[in-house]
RNA sequence: GCCCCCAUCGUCUAGUGGCCUAGGACACCACCCUUUCAAGGUGGCGGCACGGGUUCGAAUCCCGUUGGGGGUGCCA
């Protein structure tokens, strides 16, 4: 194991995994390689009626597609918060006895009549010198001292919190379990976390447990509170409005390589070019030069990213990538030899099998506009006929192709643009797709006529 | 309401007092290339929120205003 700093990633098993959280991970565990140190993946599950084990499973295997896994000696975990309850617990009652934390009997909605009858919000410390003990139902409070806290935060310089506005807040509930803040603490020093590195939604969270890791004798970590995502509307991404889930990317043909590059651009810039290859951003991402504004995710920008990603890959990588989105009837040699001239027209991997269908289908499936466009022409129908007859003898390779079909076409006083057109549909079912004559070379010609007589007897 | 954070093209960013008539990328527009659509090439549009200071000099420092965001749970 690594004796350098120790990061850690603590997600909650709450849903899918969060494209806000994939990018907050990838800080992490840039800096926990960069510096020799650790990444600890901490699951907190401790939100018994919001877990779900599937989520846990999600969340493992979407760091692993990010290329964050266990394969790596700076990775460890995942260890599960639920495990730690009696170390919680056991904090929370040394807090108790030390004085830094009393209880208090108060239901919820007693403290807000009260509040409101003293014209306040919130709670105010009414238990603090009451003098009791555990007791069913009875919650642990902090006992928030007179003063000031400063977080001193690599992204956003000292920021100083006056304890006058932080209330005596809840360690452990009424029904006997901590919460986050007390467990996340107490998790973070016993794992010997030394840099906390998460969004910056927590950054008010952060002089409460600030206090508790003092109270508790610890020196607190290296905080850094980097800005969230938003949406078009600048809100805070959400799990229940806003596409979020990192699965669904992965299933719509986003790249890794791509979605990674993309994230690390969100509030740092990797210099100049912004494409960087990981092993590159990991070394040079630095929490002094993270913007301190919200960033929007842009699914432009990543589709731009995703398309220039696609056309780096291999004829073999891109095959190998496309292999999932394609029906398993395919013939892959088939696809093979079409992939190199797919490539600069695919923005996902699932776009493939849209755009080379045509091949694989008993039929083509005519676009009724496409056809209505093409075919209603006085010179579709001869120009079509003549090109069967040219295309029965011709050497069937896509430069004769053409060269045969410029021939054909100078009848016409044609240029190619408009004379590719109604066989392009004949054969694809529609005017835009692939390079055409490569694609008839492909698809034989026996069936490149038979498609393109059919075409005929329809005019 | 209260606390905290933030503010460069529509968007993501470069910029840390003079290299800025503010650079790049995405998006958008035009042209070129062209076998349709892409890709590629070239060019264009477009920004330092506002007002005060400090300074010989400010996008860069300070103050205020305005605007945006986050948090205000016995959620995490």
């Amino acid at each position: 194991m690594s004796t350098g700093p120790r990061y850690r990633f603590a997600p909650s098993p709450t849903g899918m995994f969060h494209v806000g959280g994939a990018r907050t991970a990838l800080h992490n565990w840039a800096l926990a390689r960069q510096s020799g140190g650790t990444f600890v993946l901490r699951i907190e599950d401790t939100d018994e009626v919001r877990n779900r084990p599937e989520w846990t499973a999600g969340i493992i295997d979407a760091l692993a597609w990010l290329g964050i896994s266990a394969d790596d000696p700076h990775f460890e975990g995942p260890l599960f918060q639920s495990e730690y309850a009696a170390a919680h617990l056991e904090a929370a009652n040394r807090l108790f006895e030390s004085g830094h934390a009393y209880y208090c009997d108060m239901t919820p909605d007693e403290i807000q009549d009260r509040a409101k009858a003293e014209g306040t919000t919130g709670y105010g410390g009414w238990s603090r010198d009451r003098g009791l003990g555990p007791a069913p139902g009875s919650v642990l409070r902090f006992k928030v001292p007179e003063g000031t806290t400063v977080v001193h935060d690599l992204v956003r310089g000292d920021v100083e919190f006056d304890h006058a506005v932080i209330e005596d807040f809840v360690l452990v509930r009424g029904n006997g379990t901590p919460v986050f803040i007390l467990a996340n603490v107490v998790d973070d020093m016993s794992m010997g976390i030394t840099n906390v590195v998460r969004a910056e939604e927590h950054l008010p969270n952060t002089p409460k447990q600030q206090m508790l890791w003092q109270a508790l004798g610890h020196e607190p970590p290296v905080w850094a509170h980097v800005p969230v995502l938003v949406n078009e509307q600048r809100k805070k991404l959400s799990k229940r409005r806003d596409k979020v889930a990192l699965e669904q990317y992965r299933d719509e043909g986003f790249l890794a390589d791509a979605m990674v590059n993309y994230l690390m651009t969100l509030g740092w810039s990797p210099g100049e070019q912004e494409i960087q290859p990981w092993s590159v951003m990991e070394q040079s991402f630095r929490l002094d030069d993270v913007n301190l504004s919200p960033a929007f995710f842009d699914l432009k920008k990543l589709a731009a990213f995703n398309g220039e990603y696609i056309r780096r890959l291999s004829v073999d990588e891109l095959v190998d990538a496309c292999d999932p989105w394609l029906p398993a009837e395919w013939d892959r040699a088939v696809f093979r030899e079409m992939a190199p001239h797919i490539q600069p027209r695919l923005n996902t991997l699932a776009d493939a099998p849209g755009v080379v269908d045509f091949l694989f289908l008993d039929e083509p499936d005519i676009d009724d506009d496409s056809w209505s466009k093409t075919m209603t022409t006085e010179y579709a129908q001869p120009l079509l006929a003549d090109a069967i007859g040219a295309f029965e003898t011709c050497a069937w390779d896509a430069a004769t192709i053409k060269a045969t079909l410029e021939d054909v076409m100078g009848r016409y006083d044609l240029k190619l643009g408009k004379a590719q057109a109604p066989v392009r549909v004949a054969v694809t079912g529609r005017t835009v797709g692939p390079p055409l004559f490569e694609a008839l070379e492909v698809m034989g010609r026996d069936e490149s006529l038979r498609r393109m007589r059919n075409a005929l007897d329809r005019l």
